[in-house]
DNA sequence: TCATAATGTGAGCAATACTCAGCTTTCTAC
DNA sequence: GTAGAAAGCTGAGTATTGCTCACATTATGA
C-alpha cells in the first residue's frame, strides 16, 4: 500500500510507524469530538503521546494530517463498494447497480461520525495537498462488470466522470445536509435511476424523447 | 435582499456599508492571488483600508467572510440560470434543460478565478457558518417550467435533492479537478442526459429495463 | 563495538485570530 | 444650531497557533 499522503519522511522503524499511526488515531478521535478548526497540532501531538517535533517530522503541515485521514477513509469505503460489486449475485446491470448503491449509501448511513469525515474530505479537497480520489477505479470496475451483461454503453472519460462524481457528491452532501434521506428507499431508487440512465445505450433514450 | 451571512452587526449608515463591501472586495482580490489559508484577517483589513476592529464589528470570524463571498457568488450564478430558464425559447423539456445546463456550465467555464471560489465554497460548506444553498429554488423553477410541457414526473423532496446536488457538484468538481471537460460538448450532453432521466415519468424507464 | 542513520524532544519564534477601551462621525429631536 | 445618543472606527495588545531547529536518544549493521 502506497503512503496515503506525501510524507515528509518515510517511517522505517517500527517505532516510527507507531508514532505516525498514533498521530492519525489521535486526530480521528479529536475529529469525532469537535470542530475541525479548533484542533491544534500541539493538541494532536499531546494526545498522540509524541512531541510536536515528531509530528512535523512526518507531516509537512497540519492539513496533510487531515488529508491522510480523509483519503484513508474514502479508500476504505471504496473497498466496500468493490466487494459489493464482486459479490453481486444478480446478472442484470440493474441488480449490480443497486447492490453497489446500497453498499455505498449504507457505509455513510451507518457510522456515527460521518459528518466529521466528510467535512474533512471537503475541506481538504479544497487544498493543493489533496490527490485525485480513487474514484475512477470504481467507475471502471462498475462499467466492466455491468457491461458483461451486454445491456450498457461504453463509458468515455467524460461520461465516467459525470457518473462517478454525481453519485459520490450527492451522497456526500446528503450525509451532511440531509442525513435522513440516506435511510429512505426512495433515495437509493433515485440514485439507481440516475446510474442506470447513464449506463443505458444512447439509442434507447433518444427514442423516448422524439 | 437579506444579508448574505449572519453579521455581527448590521451596517446602517452608508459609511458602514462601504466598509463591509470593501472588506469583501479585498478578500476577493486576495483570493484570486493566493491560497485561501494564507490570507489573514489583518491582511484583509489592511487591503480594504479599514482597521481590524472594523472588520470584526461586522464579521464574527474569518470564515464568515469567506462564506459571505461564496454564497454571494453562487447566488449570482443561480440568477443566471434562472434567467436562462425564463428566456428558454423551446417548449420541449429537453430544450429548457439544455439551455439551463449550458448557462450553468458556461458561468464556470468563462471566469478565470473559478478555482478559488469553488475552493471557498467547499471549504465553507464544511463549517457550521454555511447556510443552505438556494439550490432548491432552482429545482422548483426547473420542475415547474418543464412540467408545463406535460412530459415529466413531479419531483419529490428526495428526487429534487438528488437531481440538483448531482448537477451542482458534478460541475463544481469538474471545475477544480478537470476544467477541460467544461469546454466539451459531451459534458453538456451527459448532464442533459442525467437531468432528463431524472425528470422522465417512471413508467417509461421501467419499460426499458424489463 | 562503534560509527552512522533514524527517531525523538520541546523551548521558542513569527504569525495569527480576535478583543476592548476609548475615540470620531453621523443622526435626531428640539 | 446644538446637545445628546447612536453608530462607526481605531489599533495596541493578548492568547494561541503552526512550525523550526539545535540537540538528545535509540536503533542498525559491519
Amino acid at each position: 500500500m502506497q503512503p496515503p499522503v506525501k510524507m515528509r519522511k518515510n517511517a522505517k522503524q517500527a517505532r516510527a510507524k507507531q508514532s505516525v499511526s498514533a498521530i492519525l488515531e489521535a486526530t480521528t478521535q479529536l475529529l469525532e469530538r469537535g470542530e475541525i478548526d479548533q484542533i491544534s497540532t500541539n493538541h494532536i501531538a499531546q494526545r498522540a503521546g509524541v512531541s510536536i517535533g515528531t509530528l512535523y517530522q512526518y507531516f509537512p503541515n497540519k492539513t496533510a494530517i487531515f488529508v491522510a485521514i480523509a483519503e484513508q477513509d474514502i479508500e476504505q469505503r471504496f473497498k466496500l463498494v468493490a466487494e459489493s460489486i464482486a459479490s453481486a449475485d444478480g446478472v442484470l446491470a440493474a441488480d449490480t447497480t443497486r447492490q453497489m448503491m446500497r453498499a455505498f449509501i449504507k457505509s455513510f448511513a451507518d457510522a456515527k461520525h460521518n459528518g466529521a469525515f466528510i467535512r474533512v474530505l471537503m475541506a481538504t479537497r479544497s487544498t493543493a495537498e489533496a490527490r485525485t480520489l480513487p474514484v475512477d477505479a470504481i467507475a471502471k470496475l462498475l462499467s466492466e462488470t455491468v457491461s458483461r451483461s451486454g445491456e450498457t454503453r461504453a463509458l468515455t472519460e467524460t461520461s465516467a466522470f459525470v457518473l462517478t462524481r454525481a453519485v459520490l457528491w450527492t451522497i456526500l452532501t446528503a450525509t451532511i445536509d440531509a442525513p435522513h434521506l440516506l435511510k429512505r428507499q426512495e433515495f437509493e431508487d433515485e440514485l439507481v435511476r440516475m446510474v442506470q440512465a447513464m449506463l443505458r445505450p444512447s439509442g434507447e433514450l433518444e427514442d423516448l424523447m422524439s
